[in-house]
DNA sequence: GATGAATGAGCATTCATTCAT
DNA sequence: AATGAATGAATGCTCATTCAT
């Protein structure tokens, strides 16, 4: 009836109708995880019906894959740049405080869900690979430019490094979801391995010379 | 008449039956997560039908909490009395390969299930926080008894390292799921703070200057 | 852009299934017994599948408790005013004709099941206390305008001989399922003591001196 | 290892347990049902695990119609020549003090349930036909000897107030279930009609020359 | 685009029944 | 005769998905 036009267009419309549900979305698999999430569940708590997640996602698992593109993409256009542009005698407590930070836009447990699914579509296998090549990706530029002397590390140590930071977010949030207070102090000790450059090479526990 | 008596008494048999069942159920979670789990599929693994599964089990979350408890009783009775049993300088190293091990017998993703279905039942809420407190403290007692200068920390930053380590395990354990290695040296890495008595308390990545 | 309106509004066409399924339900009922009818039996006799059973119904009880309100609501709405408005000289022969339907709107052994559910929910057990009440409420309206001096019982009276109605119908709908001939003689013969205002209250038996 | 001779025999001790399964039974078929009542329930109920019911019964049918045998039999062998045996002028009161009484020996419910598994076997048919039959007979001689002028009605109206009386039973009993108080009043104005040999067969409520 | 009635595959669970003990 | 572990058919119910509105 009304010809004022739209504040919004019909694709912004739509393009907020689909952020509610993945947020939405994101607050039930986290509480129920993927498959003890139901898509009436996921779309009363974005305040629309079935019908609106239909019109909007294929199927569930499509749902989870834009899902964790969007957080992995989230990462690396606005997290990783601010912390990149951080003056580098800050950066690593910026890290920290990042990490531990309520909800990091990583939701790890969510890739894990993606892995789980992997064998239901070639696009579902090719999300978990895209997603965890752009997070390591991302670590990796992180340590690259890194101060203390990262900088110098081989890329081999430089891409170990990186995996022992996802593992270390990855505990984090685990810790998290066990109920487990996983604050800055554990953060601080994780990390402090990773980020000493000195950090040798030769073996386990031997990370401060003890086999000298 | 009685017969030869049988090799197993039927008490025997039946806790045969349910190991079958709960090892199953450990292949069967850690591939499609709790609720993707089905009992037929988890008694077909163990090479029996659902009435089998229901002569054992009350029910779904009831196998959980059994195969949580046990993974942790497991941990605290046989591998850490292991490792406590190492001679000092080899202890690191230890447990370093300890939880490179493909399947360490704390699955942790199997204690996330827990925590996700702690409404369901008291029961299962004793047992997530049963679980988490003895997983805790079996880790305290290694740090303890632990050379290289943890055995003086207090006892609260020995329970924050503690919580650290969790942490480590805890991310390795999901780094695997991803299909991300996590090798011997991404765990020396994590691990390497924890074990350094003077990881300094002042702040993120301040590791660096600890053993100047 | 829209077509011609359907004959039936969304509204209309949710509240045929119902009747449908409610319908379907009483035979299934009648025949095996609330735990003996499936769900799957009672969608297909009524030309659906089971999720349209669940669609309109919360599970098997509410169907029992929405029967038994219809049928109860059926017959105070529809078949008692029809019998009250008959002229009183004809009205006992109407109730008796009624009674020896083949189909009374007043399955007494659906209200029997209901009793068997009443600890299930109290939505279940406020459903048998009003459908018992307005069933005999409704029979005592019948009483208290009934004719030849029924109306001039004590309301203690009337209320005793209600319930003697009920239990002829009760009985009379019993013996049907028995596979015995409830004809009108023997409704006739159930009711002649409770229709005579004169039956004494001083014995059983007594009956025949009353008319003397 | 004892070697005194057991009080009861082998079919003595048998014939006990299928007793006390026989009376579990009866009380879990009212209380849920026979399809809702569980074998390990009336074993339960009845001091055993579901192995001995299967040592005294073929299967739940079997059980019902031993159960509706029993009863039946108990009425035609040890209810019906006590009331007969009492003098003529207490007699109807006896009856209906008898069918006043909490649990009467023909749980008419039961027979229902029976009706309801007709097609399960041809023994099961069979007993139906038996019960209905024995009992219908048992309430025709009943009548038969009855004083006050019953002895002096045709056969096929003496036929037709059995199938009354059993009706009246019928009543009294499922108002019990229902909640409903069926003293003995309520008994009373049931059998007056019945008990009257002037009941008219002209037509309902003509029982007391109303049309004259 | 969104709704919600209906579908039907899938699943947890119950339970009658069997059989080795 | 009785036990109880295991079976497997049956059933209530959930939920992803479709489609007419």
């Amino acid at each position: 009836m009304s010809t004022i036009p739209p504040r919004l267009t019909r694709a912004e419309q739509r393009e907020r109708t689909r952020e509610k549900l993945l947020d939405a979305a994101a607050d039930a698999f986290a509480e129920h995880g993927f498959e003890g999430a139901s898509i009436d569940d996921i779309a009363a708590r974005a305040g629309f019906t079935r019908g609106a997640f239909y019109s909007n996602f294929a199927d569930k698992t499509e749902l989870l894959v834009t899902l964790c593109d969007r957080r992995i993409a989230g990462f690396a256009h606005f997290e990783l740049p601010r912390i990149l542009a951080i003056p580098e005698e800050q950066r690593l407590a910026a890290v920290a405080r990042w990490l531990a930070a309520e909800a990091p836009p990583l939701e790890l447990l969510l890739v894990l869900e993606l892995a789980r699914q992997r064998g239901q579509s070639p696009d579902t296998a090719a999300a978990l690979d895209r997603v965890v090549d752009r997070l390591l990706a991302g670590i990796e530029q992180l340590l690259a430019i890194g101060g203390e002397g990262l900088a110098d590390l081989p890329d081999a140590e430089r891409e170990v490094r990186a995996r022992a930071v996802l593992a270390a977010v990855a505990g984090t949030n685990l810790l998290d979801h066990l109920g487990v207070d996983a604050d800055a102090r554990v953060i601080e000790l994780l990390l402090a391995g990773i980020a000493d450059p000195a950090t040798s090479a030769t073996g386990a526990g031997s990370a401060h010379g003890s086999h000298a």
